[in-house]
DNA sequence: TGAATATACTAGGACATCCAACGTTTGGTG
DNA sequence: CACCAAACGTTGGATGTCCTAGTATATTCA
């Protein structure tokens, strides 16, 4: 699993797709192919970071959240749109912080549909520990060259933005 | 699910980092994040397009290394390390798509512990014809602005090889 | 007002990924 | 030559994501 190889396996990729005369579409290849690898590291490390807390990336990202919902409090739905997740996603991550006592569900006040999510003390104060460990272990020193780090909030910024992420 | 948010939750989070006094970690967070939701956009463009031919992207990806594979078989851990991906992982692919047709495990002449893959006529053809598909939806035109490919294939290969995906 | 439509959440299933543990095979070492 | 550590693949379990379908509640409109 973690053995390094003496080549890029991805640039050995796209001159595969270069040599097929695939030359069009092979840088393409090359970098969609190399943020699905970066995602991959990038994750790993997050989720060995977050393993003393009992949290797992997907569940940290609903309690960091919740802590900076003014009201304390999240509707479901308002929750899938923010994280962009599928809304059966919210729901499970939901089911197993509640089992943990880091959030409540309670029902919405005029709208009978909605359920709305809300910290505990336990929850709020696990956020702020995971998210210092986090800044400390991981965002703080991510392993990007100078620099660049703005380059890729610009490009993907774009991209997300073509995508219909959000219109702005 | 796919709702347009009016602005980007990403750049939201990156000023609630900053709010809160933790400006030496916000710029990195945003630039993972976005990452991340990058990655999922991309994974389910690219899920659309395989789904007519059958295929998942990670059996996609193993079958578009095989018909790279000189041989054209490849021992299973090489497909692990050059995939980058849990040995575990490719026992899962390879049963599907040897249940599908598409590969054939063998036994390695020498080794007695290695299993070779090796592509069937139907997978041959099935990896050809879903790469066409893949760079005619996908990768010829994936959204990104002129220029910022190569600067994607700059910053990550530069992260990559400092997380120790390859030598080089 | 009452029916049709839309919205919100949940249940069940498919898929992929990782980890831990296991059995088999190799190959180096005493 | 025998033994044991290392390598290889698989199994079983946990997690997350999505999709489809179902239930309950709101809203719209005839």
């Amino acid at each position: 699993m973690d053995t390094s190889l003496s080549r890029d396996p991805i640039a050995e990729a796209q001159r595969n797709w270069e040599e097929h005369g695939w030359g069009d579409a092979a840088a393409s290849m090359a970098a969609i192919t190399a943020i699905m690898r970066t995602q991959q590291i990038l994750l790993a490390r997050i989720e060995t970071t977050l393993k003393p807390f009992g949290l797992t990336f997907a569940r940290y990202e609903l309690l960091a959240l919740l802590s900076f919902a003014r009201k304390g409090s999240l509707p479901m739905n308002k929750a899938s749109a923010l994280l962009q997740v599928h809304p059966t996603s919210i729901t499970n991550a939901v089911d197993r912080l509640e089992r943990a006592g880091l959030v409540e569900r309670s029902r919405h006040p005029t709208d009978g549909r909605t359920t709305l999510i809300e910290l505990t003390a336990a929850g709020r104060t696990l956020a702020k520990r995971s998210t210092a460990a986090l800044n400390a272990g991981v965002f703080s020193a991510p392993g990007f060259d100078a620099g660049d780090v703005d380059q890729l909030i610009r490009i993907l910024g774009a991209f997300r933005r073509n995508a219909g992420d959000f219109q702005d």
